[in-house]
DNA sequence: GTCTATAAATAGATAGAC
DNA sequence: GTCTATCTATTTATAGAC
């Protein structure tokens, strides 16, 4: 007889007390690299700051994570799947302008709440490790397939300029989630969140001149 | 006989040769800056590398400038000169809506050619280091005044939404200059620099959604 | 698996000769 | 004023005890 199917008969619904503790503590590890990143950048971060946050030994951290860029990815996985999980969740029924718009609302919402973290542009040692991370480069098709899809039908349907190229909406719509337009009116004092939001969506999609 | 006066009577146009030599190389440093803060952002930039870049020892650096953020400063104040520079060759005769087009047409073609300095966005040793330079706020200051008396002009003639706050339009066309959509155009290899530049003032101006 | 302690490399900045 | 050589602090990463 075989003990081990009958302790342990659904394998991957019952984790075990220290795989789940295994499990929470990196959720807490790329939560605090989540913020940091959008506080202060990859280059500006440092692995101490990582450790002190989550309130662990720096050569912990190195257990779960080999390598300061290995946080990094795993919290712009992290961030590309919240990212997928609401895209999955929109109403089917509204339309694919509008499904555009509340994904760009909603990582409007995410970067002013200080939990998008931004990346340096290009030639940076992430860049290249980013490149050779499936898992991220997965989730980024992903999400990259799911607005390109809506891209080109509001371009069908005329809601979206069908002059412009695609993957130039795609790239705009991606910008939004680290535009520094939103922290600079926040710095203003002026205006709430939410007032934020929208007159960011509103330059994004209606444009500076006059309609 | 004073001979001083003979040798030099106009010092102030007549700088010596070794000033000519001090502002050159100045020069030199400050375009580096320039090229390597575009490239790679504050802080990945050593100062290492600007000395290589300049082809200098570290040390002579530091004789024209005290640290690090100073190296950036000047840097900025450099581009702020360029566009004020750009500005005041406006011709006067187009409108409002034409010159900030412009102007953004030129920020936009100065970082496709990678020598646009890009900051990073909040709690960095630099920001609070150009919050004290006053150079550098004085020069942000007369950029921001010339845009913000087009912006009040073009929305008083109806040709940018007059319902958009003016600092938000202000700092919407000052984020061009860091925009990551040009560098991503650019990275598919299927636009020139011109078809990138007209392209992303058209989704500024525009905006995304059919006319 | 988590910790303390430390290695190894690199950063910004400076001393002192010339 | 520019250089070589060096200091000091910090950073990523690891060794080894428990």
């Amino acid at each position: 007889m075989n003990t081990r199917i009958l302790k342990s008969p659904t394998p991957a619904a019952r984790p075990s007390f220290r795989q789940q503790m295994h499990v929470a503590r990196e959720e807490a590890i790329v939560q605090a690299v989540n913020r940091l990143l959008a506080e202060k950048g990859f280059d500006a971060m440092t692995v101490d700051e990582v450790a002190a946050e989550v309130g662990i030994a720096k050569a912990s951290l190195y257990r779960h994570f080999p390598s300061k860029e290995d946080l990094a990815a795993a919290a712009m996985v992290r961030v590309l799947e919240d990212a997928l999980a609401f895209i999955k969740d929109l109403d089917a029924n509204i339309t694919p302008l509008q499904s555009l718009q509340a994904v760009v609302r909603w990582a409007l919402q995410v970067q002013l709440a200080g939990a998008m973290p931004t990346l340096p542009s290009t030639n940076s040692s992430l860049h290249t490790a980013l490149t050779k991370n499936q898992a991220y480069l997965d989730r980024l098709m992903e999400v990259s397939e799911r607005l390109g899809a809506w891209i080109e039908a509001a371009q069908a349907n005329r809601s979206l300029d069908g002059s412009l190229p695609p993957i130039a909406i795609l790239y705009t719509l991606y910008a939004r989630a680290c535009d520094p337009v939103p922290g600079f009116l926040k710095g203003t004092g002026e205006y709430t969140d939410e007032a934020i939001v929208e007159l960011v969506l509103r330059t994004c999609f209606q444009g500076l001149n006059t309609r």
